[in-house]
DNA sequence: TTGTAAGCGTTATCAA
DNA sequence: TTGATAACGCTTACAA
C-alpha cells in the first residue's frame, strides 16, 4: 500500500515518546502507564504499522528460526513426519527454513552454511547424508530423527521393538516360513533394528526364517520388479506353506500384495503382511495389512523439546557445551485382519 | 567451537583493512588487488568467518526468503508439489519458511504477518483458506498454486484439459455410462474444471452420464464408505455394462478399486478408471490405473519464475504495482493398461 | 515511568 | 583502490 515501512522512529515521532518506549510497549509493556499504552496503541493503528523482526534479531540475536534439511519425501513417512512438524509451530512459535537434501555430502554442506549465515537457533536433519560427528561439530544444536546418530542428539523410533511386534504378529497367525525384505541399511542407521527385532523373535521361537536384504533400484517399477524375484524365490519353496512376510516399509508391503495377486491370483491368504510407517497405503491397499506404525506426533514434540532445551541453555550461555540427548518413541502396531470379507 | 562471532570488524583488524573493504571483498572483489584479496582470502580461513546474513539483510533489505503456506499434506498432491519447489533452491537460491495451514482464517493471517516480519520476498499459498482479494493486498509478490486466483497471480493445472483427456480415455475404451466422482469444489477452484472438461466431452460425444458430487468425510475409513455409496447407486443401475469412472483424485480412484474388489470381488474388468494427479498410489494399486498427471516440476519453476520476476521489478521500484500473470500447465495423462495380465 | 546513546553486522555514500 | 561515516530497525544499559 504505502510507501516506506513504519518504524519504530516514525511512531515516536507521531506519539512524541522515544524509540525506547515504543520497544517498551511490545517488551515491557509494564512499564507503560496504561494511558500511554493506548496512545501508542492508537498510533500503531494509525500508522498501520507492520512488525520488522530483523532489527530485533540483529539486536538480540534471537532468531525464532529453525533449520531443516529432508531428504527426497518420495516415501510418505517422511512427508508425515516433516506435516508433524510443522504442526509444532502453534506450541512452539519457532519458524522453519527447509532445505531439501539430495545425498550430495558438498552440496549439503553448503545448505548448512547457507542456514547458519541466518542464524538460526537450531537445525532439524532428517536426511542421511551428513554424518553425526559432522553434525556435532556445527556449533548449533541439532537433532535428527530415524538416522545415524552416534554424536549427537536424536529421536528415534523403537525399531526393534517394531521388529518384534511385526515379527510376534506374524508368529501369532501360525506361518510355516518367515521372511524379512529390506533393501541393504548400514547398522548405525536406526532401522537396522528393525531386522534384529524380526530375527530376536525367530530366534527365541526357533521359527524358520531368511532375510531378503538386497538392492531394489530406484523408482516404484523397479521396487516391482525386485519384490517379484524375492516372492518368486519364495514361493519356489514354500509355495504349499502360508508365509509370514514382514517388509521393512509399506511401499515394499503393498507391492508384496500386488505381485501376489498379478502373478499368483493369491490375495489376502497363503501369505501373512506386515509393512511399517503405517502410512495411508496401508489402508487404500485392496486388502489393508497390519503396518507398524511410527507416532510421528511424537517424535515432531520430542524433538523440538530437546531441540528447545538445548537453544534455551544456548540462549543463557552462548559458551555451554550441548547435551547429547537420545529420545526413542514406541511404535504401534496397527493390526488388520487380513481375510477377506465375506460377499454380502 | 569459539566464543564470539567473527565479523567484518574482526577480519578489518587482522588485515588493517576497513570493514568496507572486508564488504568488498564479497560484494565488488574486482576493486581489490589480487594481492589484498589473498590477504582478506587467508584471514577469512585463519578467523574462521561465518557468513552473517542478518546485518546484509538490514542494510540491503533483500533478505532472499519466501514464505509458503501449505494446506495439510494428507494427499500425496501436495507434498509433491511442496518437494518440487523446494528443489527450486538450486536454480534461485532463495529459502524457505514453511508455515502449514489448518483452515483457520485468523491464524492463517497470523502466520501471514509473522512471516511478513521477517521481511519475505515473496508468498507461495497452496493453502485454500485466505481469499485471492485478501493475498492481493498485502504488498508482496503472492503466486498461489491450485486455488481460487481472482485477484492475484497463480500457477495451475489446465484442468479443463485435465477433464477431457480423462473422459476422451473412457469413452476410447467404449463405456456404456460414465460417471465424476468427487466432493463438492466451488467454482473458483481450478479443480472445478475437471468437472467440466469431463462434461463437456459426455455432450459432444452423447454419453449417459452422472456426476456425483458429495461429502465423504474426514479420513481414509469415510472416503471409503462415501465411495461404497455411490458405486452401490452405480451397479444398481449397472451392473451389466461396462462403466467408466473419473474420479477427481487417486485416492478416491483406489478406493473405488478397493470398493469393487471388497463388494464385488470385480478386479480391472466392468468398469473403466481414470485417476488424477497421477500419484505414486496409482501405480502402486493392485491394478495400476490410468491417471492425469500435474507436472509438478513444471508448476514449481513456473511459480518460482512469476515471483522471482515480480520481486525483481520491487528491488528495482519498491513502489511499483505488481502485475497479476496467470500461467496454465499442461496435464500429462498417464495411460495405464487395466487388463490383467494372463499368468503365466 | 521515560529518555539518551551505544550497539548488533552489514552496506552505501562520499571523499580521498 | 581504499576508508570514514552514516544508515538499516531494533534492544539495552544507564541515567534521569
Amino acid at each position: 500500500m504505502s510507501g516506506k515501512k513504519v518504524t519504530f522512529s516514525d511512531i515516536a515521532d507521531y506519539t512524541h515518546f522515544s524509540k525506547t518506549t515504543i520497544s517498551r510497549y511490545f517488551n515491557n509493556p509494564e512499564y507503560l502507564t496504561p494511558e500511554n499504552r493506548k496512545i501508542i496503541e492508537d498510533a500503531l493503528k494509525a500508522l498501520n504499522y507492520q512488525e520488522n523482526k530483523i532489527g530485533r534479531i540483529l539486536a538480540k540475536g534471537e532468531t525464532e528460526l529453525i533449520g531443516i534439511i529432508m531428504p527426497s519425501m518420495y516415501m510418505p513417512y517422511y512427508s508425515d513426519v516433516f506435516q508433524s512438524i510443522l504442526n509444532q509451530y502453534t506450541d512452539f512459535g519457532y519458524k522453519f527454513i527447509v532445505l531439501s537434501g539430495d545425498s550430495n555430502k558438498r552440496r549439503e554442506e553448503n545448505y548448512i552454511r547457507e542456514l547458519l549465515s541466518y542464524n538460526i537457533e537450531g537445525l532439524i536433519i532428517l536426511s542421511h547424508t551428513l554424518p553425526s560427528s559432522e553434525l556435532a561439530a556445527l556449533g548449533v544444536p541439532v537433532v535428527t530423527i530415524e538416522r545415524e546418530d552416534r554424536f549427537i542428539s536424536s529421536v528415534n523410533t523403537d525399531n526393534l521393538m517394531g521388529g518384534i511386534q511385526a515379527a510376534s504378529l506374524l508368529y501369532q497367525n501360525q506361518c510355516d516360513a518367515y521372511f524379512f525384505i529390506d533393501i541393504p541399511v548400514c547398522p548405525e542407521t536406526p532401522g537396522y533394528n528393525r531386522l534384529v527385532g524380526f530375527q530376536t523373535i525367530c530366534r527365541d521361537k526357533k521359527l524358520p526364517n531368511e532375510l531378503y536384504i538386497q538392492e531394489l533400484g530406484k523408482g516404484i517399477e523397479n521396487n516391482y520388479r525386485g519384490i517379484g524375484r524375492i516372492i518368486d524365490a519364495i514361493e519356489m519353496r514354500h509355495s504349499d506353506q502360508k508365509v509370514g512376510i514382514f517388509c521393512a516399509n509399506d511401499t515394499f508391503a503393498v507391492l508384496v500384495e500386488k505381485y501376489y495377486f498379478q502373478r499368483y491370483r493369491i490375495i489376502g491368504r497363503h501369505y501373512c503382511l506386515v509393512g511399517y510407517d503405517n502410512s495411508s497405503i496401508a489402508t487404500e491397499a485392496i486388502v489393508p495389512f497390519s503396518s507398524v506404525g511410527q507416532q510421528t506426533d511424537v517424535i515432531a514434540r520430542e524433538t523440538m523439546e530437546i531441540l528447545i532445551g538445548q537453544i534455551k541453555k544456548r540462549r543463557k550461555d552462548p559458551e555451554c557445551r550441548l547435551p547429547v540427548e537420545h529420545k526413542v518413541v514406541t511404535p504401534i502396531l496397527k493390526r488388520r485382519d487380513t481375510s477377506l470379507p465375506e460377499l454380502y
